[in-house]
DNA sequence: GGGGCCCTTTGATCCACGTCAATACTGTTT
DNA sequence: AAACAGTATTGACGTGGATCAAAGGGCCCC
């Protein structure tokens, strides 16, 4: 079937102007002229299909990488094949940042579903933040973020028992869905059970335990991927009243 | 007693241009024109007792710090006590960038023995990081590096066995000593077991019996926190010959 | 719309590390 | 030089989560 209305790349391009997205993203702080600079800095997108690499490790950094659409997950591979999710990504979220310090990335980027991203080459955006103050103190708390996200999860690995780190981690996504209009009660998880339990330093026998776990004590409904939060005070008891 | 040299603020004072700590810290890549507008940026140093806190989570943030003299370790605590040793910072490190996300610090960083740092105001180094390329890229280049640093942590945390994760600990520390220019081979730990086992999510005991076990095989030699590493190929091969 | 494969769940057993406890060492204070 | 407190080592025992195993279910691709 033709289409009647003419479509050019350009109308397919989504501005940063116009992304639903600008208020998790880079643009998040920025006056309206600033955020046209920043738009033509944001050379092309990517789409990705699901369960294809962004980047690898070893690549050559050249970009970092806004999510449009769909979401991610990173992970870094040992030698001897044993292997770490170290995060998941949604949209508005950026990608790429472990490149920087040595020019070449030191994980992988793989996607959870069909996706699309915006590439920002990182030379002109290091440029452009030279010249727009919000924007490079935008970045730097997005950089930021990211450091301290990684220290709760080492709270997590470190001194957590498996119950509190599935906890823990629900009430996260819930947390990020609800920042991005959805349900924070009801959603769907992209990632496997192995996934999971990989992000969480747990085997997914024991992820998938916990679940069920969860399911009798009526804290969560659970069916394969689609979660619903029926408690969500219950899990955060589950936090904090842990005596050490 | 009287000195009989005339000593003033400056003459102490260490510009970064005669740290010797230059080419792992903030100034690395700068040329020495750039270096002096660095120096006149870092205000003040200051100086802090072993157990004492650089900054509390929950302090504004104002500063980022470089370490000139001693060491610290981050840590996080939630509610219910339980803490996280999030990582051991040596010299010519940079402390406080957790801060920048949220204007306020989420961890502590503590002192392990009587140490000195360089406290750099953070507008100002925003500010000239607009002005000066390398000073911003080094900057950028130190954040991605905790990053990746901290996904490595995570890689321990979730999929290492107590023995690979000392192993790994002791040839990070040994790395580092090394770069400081100190032996590769022979060292003092600032830090106690307890906090080891905090940071490699272990509890004490299993790292004093790690400790020990690595005594007997001939990998090391342990006389409280004084390590000489006897096999340092043989700590390697205990990373990487875990079959998965 | 059917077939195959991957994902998930659940049970039984095992073991690495945690817990509890006692003793020894070390550096610091008086 | 003695006393102390914090730190470290070592042993005995318990347990949370890993491992091994098997069956069921759902989703994706053709």
């Amino acid at each position: 079937m033709k289409s009647v209305i003419p479509v050019t790349v350009v109308d397919i391009k989504v501005a940063c102007s116009q992304c639903n997205l600008r208020e998790l993203c880079l643009p998040f702080g920025l006056d309206p002229n600033e955020i046209d600079q920043l738009d033509e800095l944001v050379g092309s997108r990517r789409k990705i299909k699901r369960q294809q690499h962004l980047y690898r490790s070893g690549d050559s950094f050249e970009a970092i990488y806004a999510i449009r659409a769909g979401s991610f997950k990173t992970d870094v591979i040992l030698e001897d094949g044993r292997d770490q999710v170290t995060g998941f990504q949604m949209t508005g979220e950026v990608l790429g940042l472990d490149g920087i310090s040595t020019e070449h990335h030191s994980c992988n980027a793989i996607a959870l579903e069909d996706s699309e991203v915006c590439v920002i080459p990182f030379t002109r955006l290091e440029e452009l933040s030279r010249e727009v103050e919000s924007l490079q103190h935008q970045f730097h708390k997005i950089m930021s973020r990211e450091i301290v996200r990684d220290h709760g999860v080492m709270m997590l690995l470190g001194s957590m028992r498996a119950e509190e780190r599935l906890a823990a981690f629900l009430l996260n996504m819930s947390q990020r869905f609800t920042a991005r209009g959805f349900s924070p009660s009801e959603f769907h998880l992209r990632m496997t059970r192995d996934e999971i339990g990989s992000y969480l330093g747990l085997k997914l026998e024991t992820v998938s335990r916990a679940f069920s776990r969860f399911q009798e004590e009526g804290l969560v409904a659970v069916q394969q991927k689609h979660i619903r939060i029926l408690d969500t005070p219950g899990l955060k008891r589950l936090l904090n009243h842990h005596a050490a």
